[in-house]
RNA sequence: GACCCUAUCAUCUAACGGUUAGGAUACGGCCCUCUCAAGGCCGGUACACGGGUUCAAAUCCCGUUAGGGUCACCA
């Protein structure tokens, strides 16, 4: 790799040399000179080895589940370092731009309370002294810089069109070579000044070129903070710096941002590898420290039995957003992302069940570095049983409510008038010891649970056999005589015990199973079938606790009709 | 096609030259004075293949194979 000093001498040697004339006309707009825009970018005081990382997202309207698996990565090794974590927006490309994609994207991350130091805030404003964050209002400093390139004669105007480059690549496949601008395939990098000139002054369209000076038969090595050292041939394509609009490529705002902004650590997926060595040649040219790079691994999705990264146009889950509109516990998600970091997470978690998320100290030497996970709803989804488990029933009310306002009204209405009745529902058989239930997964689960303590269930006969409908209501007449709401479990228990006995049922199971022709059945029918005329279903958590929540006249009703 | 990355149970992974290859999820079985959930106990399932190096290899090296990624005026 070339120092600033190197390439300075290069440059004499065998840079062009752009006219002044050419310049002006290549940037005809008064530009700041590099020296006040380095003045306005000093150096972060933080404390020693903190990190300073980023998310830039694309303002496309969507939040990828694997640009927030990177965002999250990096916020969390810049905050467990007493660094700093900054949103950019990467909004080069117009074409991609979506009104309001900011907010989704800020939207998401406040959600999940991964949260930013610096960058755009909801109304619009920046917070930072770093800034602008938005790329597409840093229009002039990229191109100071690229001007301050061309007098160095290290780029070039570049004057083929769309289809004459098509043209070329497929003229490069069909040979079988690499294809892209290098070589004798940079047709403009050995334009004459006169022939230059004359292409500008015919108004002839333009985008700057990066005049590479890499040569593909030698090798850049480089140490990934996750994947060691990697070895890649040097890049000696003339890539695009400024488009035809005027706004730069990646490339080139990613070394110009991440310079001025401060950037110690690139933490991004490892589809960005390939171009490691553009980015370092292009920091090498500006005479810049390069940030150090930080490549995980791609989420991936099985596809036909064949894994495939997970997809916008195919995955709905792909979208961040997909998991608050299903009212998954935010703190699940986190988990299950982090035990994809660190596989340890789930150790730590055993260890420490009642300690925030955020405590978990993420360890960044043992990043798994393998091919890429298979996101797993199946493991997620037990992760939000222990994760709702380990809730208070207030809490669980709280978080269901707040979902439900926007996802279900008929639900928030109906929590809203019944909070403490709600709150007991949910809390039944919860942090009974150290155990809880663990049937609810996310919030849209819930108004299932708590749906039949206020309507009256319909009851399926099928389910009170062996019983005939008049059978059932006779011994459902005789328990509600019996039943007090005052009564302990044990109690209980024994009245259901009597009323099975009474209607010819085996009041304990190994009696039953001893001589099964000589009852109706056990116990446990006797229960269902109360359980059915309550709740309607064969299966719920602890029928005494229910009843109890549910109040004895409730529990009569329900009995009788 | 070129270049890069990766390779341990079905899935996520631990192991950093010496382990009966560990855990979690999922699955199966048993137990648990009412079902389900939970819980407890038990169980099966993995080092891709082939060569080396070494007293010793899942671990280091090479190759093969397989999967993934990248090759834009998109990021």
């Amino acid at each position: 790799m070339k120092n600033q000093r190197e390439y300075a001498i290069m440059t004499k040697k065998k840079g062009i040399k752009m006219t002044p004339e050419i310049i002006d006309l290549l940037f005809p707009n008064p530009l700041p000179t590099v020296e006040e825009i380095e003045a306005k970018y000093p150096a972060r005081q933080l404390p020693e080895g903190a990190v300073v990382s980023r998310l830039a997202p694309s303002p496309t309207g969507y939040l990828h589940i694997g640009n927030f698996y990177q965002g999250f990565l990096a916020e969390r090794l810049a905050h467990q370092t007493g660094g700093v974590f900054f949103i950019r927006v990467e909004d080069t490309d117009q074409k991609r731009r979506v009104d309001g994609a900011v907010q989704v994207v800020l939207r998401a991350l406040a959600h999940y309370n991964v949260l930013p130091d610096e960058g755009p805030q909801l109304d619009g404003t920046d917070k930072g002294a770093y800034g602008p964050y938005t790329q597409s209002f840093r229009k002039e400093i990229y191109q100071a810089y690229a001007k301050e390139v061309v007098k160095r004669g290290l780029a070039y105007p570049c004057f083929c069109s769309a289809e004459e480059l098509d043209l070329m690549r497929k003229v490069q496949e069909k040979q079988g070579l690499r294809t892209g601008y290098y070589g004798k395939y940079a047709k403009c990098r050995n334009l004459t000044d006169e022939e230059i000139l004359a292409n500008l002054r015919a108004g002839k369209p333009w985008i700057l070129r990066f005049k590479s000076d890499g040569d593909y038969d030698k090798r850049i090595v480089f140490e990934d903070l996750l994947k060691g050292k990697l070895s890649l041939p040097e890049n000696n394509i003339d890539h695009v710096l400024i488009k035809g609009d005027g706004l730069p490529t990646y490339h080139f705002a990613h070394v110009v941002d991440d310079h001025l902004m401060k950037t110690t650590h690139v933490v991004r997926g490892e589809d960005w590898v390939p171009s490691v060595p553009l980015h370092l040649q292009l920091f090498a040219l500006m005479g810049w420290q390069p940030p150090k790079y930080a490549h995980h691994a791609l989420l991936q999705k099985l596809d036909n039995g064949k894994r495939r990264k997970i997809s916008k146009r195919y995955d709905p889950e792909a979208n961040i957003e997909y998991f608050a509109e299903h009212g998954y516990p935010q703190d699940a998600v986190l988990e299950y992302l982090l035990n994809l970091m660190n596989a340890s997470f789930e150790d730590w978690r055993k260890a420490n069940p009642t300690i925030p998320v955020m405590d978990f100290p993420l360890n960044f030497n043992k990043i798994s570095n393998t091919a890429g996970a298979l996101f797993d709803f199946v493991k997620l989804h037990s992760i939000c049983r222990e994760v709702v488990a380990r809730m208070t029933a207030e809490e669980v009310y709280n978080k269901t409510l707040a979902w439900a306002e926007k996802a279900n009204e008929k639900l928030a209405t109906l929590m809203k008038t019944n909070r403490e009745k709600c709150i007991a529902i949910l809390n039944i058989e919860r942090n009974i010891g150290n155990k809880s239930r663990k049937d609810l997964t996310k919030w849209e689960d819930v108004e299932n649970e708590i749906s039949y303590f206020f309507e009256k269930p319909s009851v399926d006969a099928e389910n009170l056999k062996p019983l005939s409908l008049d059978e059932v209501h006779q011994m459902a007449a005789e328990y509600a005589k019996m039943y007090s709401a005052t009564d302990d479990k044990d109690t209980w228990f024994g009245k259901i015990k009597q009323l099975a006995v009474k209607f010819g049922f085996a009041d304990n199971m190994k009696e039953y199973k001893a001589n099964p022709s000589n009852y109706k059945g056990s116990v446990a029918d006797v229960a269902r079938i109360l359980r059915v005329l309550i709740t309607g279903r064969t299966q719920s958590p602890d029928l005494f606790a229910i009843m109890q929540v549910m109040g004895k006249g409730e529990v009569q009703k329900r009995l009788e009709g």
